[in-house]
DNA sequence: GCCCTCACG
DNA sequence: ACGTACGTGAGGGCC
């Protein structure tokens, strides 16, 4: 009675059946295939110590490990394809002929997959000559035969054919965290038809994936329509005669042959001359040892962890040998040639304030570590830190660097950093949390920072004084032990010289710019500011009597209100929240009202004001400087980027806020300020990379770029004849080249219609067509590898490149052309800053390089250096790589920054 | 913490 | 039919 009740209610997708035994199938290859592809991302992150890829089976234990605890079955096996030759390839030669190769990647792991079941406890089977399905197939009929409720796990729709009140199909969706269950009732409901219908389907629409033709001309749509009708493809043959002349009948007559061969194809048997029974598949859990074993050769420690937890925490955090870091230890500490990692922890991100709460050195034998910053002020310590023959490892070179010089101390011999070399291996999610870098790489065991310290204003040092140091060991621990491999990591991926040439030896060049630090005049930006309230108020009061009363011009939401709503201008955008009132809009309505332009210049004011002149004023340190961070584990591409302040954006177009560059002067009387910037760069990145002859020749004949694609684009014989829009236009193009164009965009960033921009765009690739050629071969070249480089073997995965959403895969296609060219240049403007700094030690200048702004440098010097500089400077930048074409930099000086551009 | 807007190359 | 230039950081509003 109970049985017969319950077997009507679905319960998590699972029948409920008399009898309480439950068997658990799964198509061993197609969710190993899903596995993969969901951790596609991380696949160069996820290998074991021998270099084993381990994506796919970290996911598949996974959903694994979901299936079981949903079904909790008593008899689990799971299939596997024994070939590529079947019965079915022996009956149709072109069957799944189509299917590309299973990638070496994943195929490296399948052996482990079946060593990884076992120690589960859970059978696993293939057969010569059947495909997975079969197995399953026949196994499902047996099961439900004996009265067993069974549930079939795949990543493949076609397994949804056996589906029965006994038998539940549950697919796998959305890379495989979610599971879609296929049961009669649900195949009604969607496609009106039976499971076993869904064969005849199949048959009459064919299928691409597996390369078995179908009738011609039929597609889901219809073949759901003659299955509904007719019953099956023997049906729809039977009555075939009484069909009414038509294209379609003609088509089904056709394929006749095709179409039995199909289904004959496309049906799942159920009677696979197998050799396991249900008895061979009962269930009873893990053989934990083994499985132990298994998981600590693929480095998977978390599920160590999982495993016995107790047991597991012993071995990952277990605790490590840490004696306190006093004077009186040093020597023994520190002795010895072997390298030792090094740590200086801060709470906070900004190296140039935070206190220092800890200090850490050694190796795996014996850590050492302080729980205040005194050390660091000891000679011997210090000399240690300076010495370059003693190899350092460390997280973060430049925060480390930075650090100890607050102490008066310098780090030199830093060998290993391994945020930075994490960071060249893969620019996706290199936080600055230790902890989740080691883990990416597969060295788990460390605590998050968030985790040992908290977070926002809950963030301090750990209570325990074990807790603290044990981490802080940790730390090193894991610096010092992922070492070996992420260097081989770099050397496979032939980027070593891009860490030990440019990168390392960078981030010492920009910790000592930051350290120099540019000197700002808070009066001048307070004069600045006193002006621009005035002037605030004034369009304010303006702006409420064109409103007819006082609202916050600051919000989006109440403006769109008073503009779309109260005065009744026409909306031209919208944003997910309300009414755009962004730039472009405004400029739409300019002639409309005279609140417009109040606005416009409001909010260009208001930028000023609040950004530039009260944010400055807060960064502004004692020493009467500004010490930015340059970050240089962040870009996508290769650029820095520049925070607390970001000095890479003040204002430059407009002579409003072109002010601000006035505030910033040199730090000494009698210096100046000395600006050189690339011109062109990106542009003569792409001559050179595309090899394209008539941009290589515009370059080389030092012409007018923008004005020489003008005359290309509009067909003139002559530079007399460009027009300032034109160049304009032409100038945009360019650029639109660079960000990997679309009509579209370069129509609306130009105010063309989208037809004219399209005729620029060929235009341009028929004037140009070596960079044409180039920018569909690096998209190729992307689809390929998976990845894109710059000149310097700076990688940057497009993991979208192939993805099915359009949008994405647009997106990943513009970034294959951006990256190289953007990431090139990056690569170029670094490769002269390290020469730079170089040339200023070796020739004895005062001159400091101060800031770095993507294609421009920044120096301060004594006036009498100033012509020194302005030969040295452009000589060391042109010369930073050879390219195809010359590099071009100009150069000025003056008192302010307002004054050398 | 997210959204919008706007500053730079 | 649909959304679109590439790469960043910061401030203010709002929930």
């Amino acid at each position: 009675m109970h049985g017969e009740l319950a077997a009507s209610w679905p319960l998590k997708g699972v029948t409920i059946v008399a009898t309480d035994k439950k068997l658990l199938l799964i198509d061993g290859n197609s969710v190993a295939f899903r596995a993969f592809f969901a951790m596609h991302d991380a696949l160069d992150s996820m290998t074991n110590h021998d270099g084993l890829h381990t994506n796919a089976l970290y996911a598949f234990r996974n959903m694994l490990k979901n299936i079981l605890e949903k079904v909790d079955p008593t008899n689990v096996l799971v299939a596997f394809d024994a070939g590529k030759t079947t019965f079915r390839t022996k009956k149709f030669a072109e069957y799944k002929g189509t299917r590309a190769r299973m990638p070496g990647e994943l195929a490296e792991q399948l052996p482990y997959m079946h060593k990884m079941l076992d120690a589960m406890g859970i059978k696993w089977y293939e057969l010569k000559d059947y495909e997975a399905d079969d197995i399953i197939g026949t196994m499902a009929k047996e099961g439900a035969a004996a009265g067993m409720a069974v549930t079939v796990l795949t990543g493949d729709r076609d397994l949804t054919q056996l589906a029965s009140d006994r038998v539940t199909v549950q697919v796998t969706v959305k890379g495989g965290g979610q599971l879609e269950a296929y049961t009669p009732a649900s195949f009604q409901a969607d496609l009106g038809i039976t499971p076993k219908q869904f064969i005849d389907m199949k048959a009459l629409m064919g299928d691409n994936s597996d390369n078995y033709p179908g009738v011609n001309k039929v597609g889901k749509v219809t073949a759901r329509k003659l299955v509904q009708q007719y019953g099956s493809v023997e049906g729809i043959y039977e009555h075939i005669d009484a069909m009414k002349p038509s294209k379609m009948k003609e088509n089904l007559l056709n394929d006749k042959e095709q179409a039995f061969l199909s289904k004959d194809l496309a049906t799942i048997r159920t009677d696979a001359p197998i050799t396991v029974g249900l008895k061979d598949t009962d269930y009873s859990g893990p053989d934990t040892a083994a499985l132990r074993a298994v998981y600590e050769e693929l480095d998977f420690n978390s599920f160590l962890k999982d495993l016995a937890p107790d047991e597991a925490d012993a071995v990952v955090q277990k605790d490590l040998p840490v004696t306190p870091l006093t004077s009186a230890v040093l020597t023994k500490a520190l002795a010895g040639k072997a390298p030792k990692a090094v740590m200086i922890e801060m709470l906070g991100d900004n190296y140039h304030t935070e206190p220092v709460i800890a200090v850490g050195v050694g190796t795996p034998d014996q850590w050492y570590v302080a729980t205040s910053d005194e050390i660091l002020r000891d000679k011997l310590f210090q000399s240690w830190l300076a010495n370059d023959a003693q190899v350092k490892y460390v997280f973060d070179a430049k925060r480390n660097y930075v650090a100890a010089h607050r102490f008066g101390a310098t780090i030199n011999g830093i060998d290993f950093d391994m945020l930075l070399v994490s960071y060249l291996l893969n620019t996706v999610d290199n936080s600055n949390d230790l902890g989740a870098v080691a883990a990416q790489h597969g060295y788990h065991g460390v605590e998050p920072d968030a985790t040992v310290y908290g977070t926002g204003k809950k963030r301090q040092i750990p209570e325990g004084h074990d807790v603290f140091v044990q981490h802080i060991a940790h730390k090193m621990a894991a610096v010092y032990n992922l070492k070996d491999q992420l260097i081989k990591d770099l050397q496979d991926h032939a980027q070593l010289d891009l860490y030990t040439d440019l990168e390392r030896p960078l981030a010492i060049v920009l910790a000592n710019m930051e350290i120099a630090g540019i000197k700002c005049d808070p009066d001048t930006l307070r004069k600045i500011g006193a002006s621009l309230k005035d002037r605030l108020r004034d369009l304010e009061n303006q702006i409420y009597t064109e409103a007819g009363h006082e609202f916050n011009i600051n919000s989006t939401k109440q403006l769109g209100t008073v503009l779309f709503d109260e005065m009744k201008l026409p909306p031209v955008k919208k944003t997910k929240t309300g009414y755009s009132t962004s730039v472009d809009v405004l400029e739409k309505l300019q002639d409309q009202s005279p609140i417009i332009q109040e606005i416009l210049n409001y909010r260009q004011l208001a930028k000023i004001q609040s950004t530039y002149v009260d944010g400055l004023l807060t960064t502004i340190h004692p020493d009467g400087k500004i010490h930015t961070r340059y970050i240089q584990t962040l870009t996508q591409t290769g650029r820095l980027s520049s925070q607390d302040p970001n000095l890479q954006n003040i204002p430059m177009h407009q002579d409003e806020g072109k002010q601000i560059r006035k505030a910033f002067v040199p730090s000494h009387d009698g210096w100046e300020l000395f600006d050189a910037d690339y011109s062109q760069v990106e542009l003569r990145v792409l001559a050179h990379v595309s090899g394209d002859k008539n941009m290589q020749e515009a370059f080389k004949e030092n012409r007018d770029i923008h004005a020489n694609t003008a005359m290309k684009i509009f067909h003139l014989s002559d530079p007399s004849q460009v027009t300032d829009n034109m160049r304009r236009q032409a100038k945009a193009t360019n650029f639109g080249i660079v960000y990997g164009i679309s009509d579209y965009g370069l129509s609306q960033n130009i105010g063309i219609s989208r037809t004219q921009a399209k005729e620029f765009i060929d235009a341009y690739f028929e004037q140009y067509p070596q960079v044409k050629t180039w920018t569909e071969q690096i998209v190729k070249t992307a689809r390929e590898q998976g990845y894109v480089e710059t000149i310097m073997h700076r990688r940057r995965y497009l993991p979208d490149i192939n993805a099915k959403n359009r949008n994405l895969r647009q997106f990943a296609e513009r970034t294959a052309m951006n990256t190289p060219i953007q990431g090139s240049a990056a690569d170029i403007i670094k490769v002269a800053m390290i020469n730079m700094a170089q040339a200023l030690q070796q020739q004895k200048l005062q001159a400091t390089m101060l800031l770095q702004v993507h294609d421009e440098l920044i120096f301060e010097a004594p006036k009498e250096e100033i012509p020194i500089l302005a030969k040295l400077v452009p000589s060391i930048m042109d010369s930073a790589v050879k390219l195809a074409v010359p590099l071009k930099v100009d150069s000025s000086s003056g008192a302010t920054w307002y004054d050398v551009k």
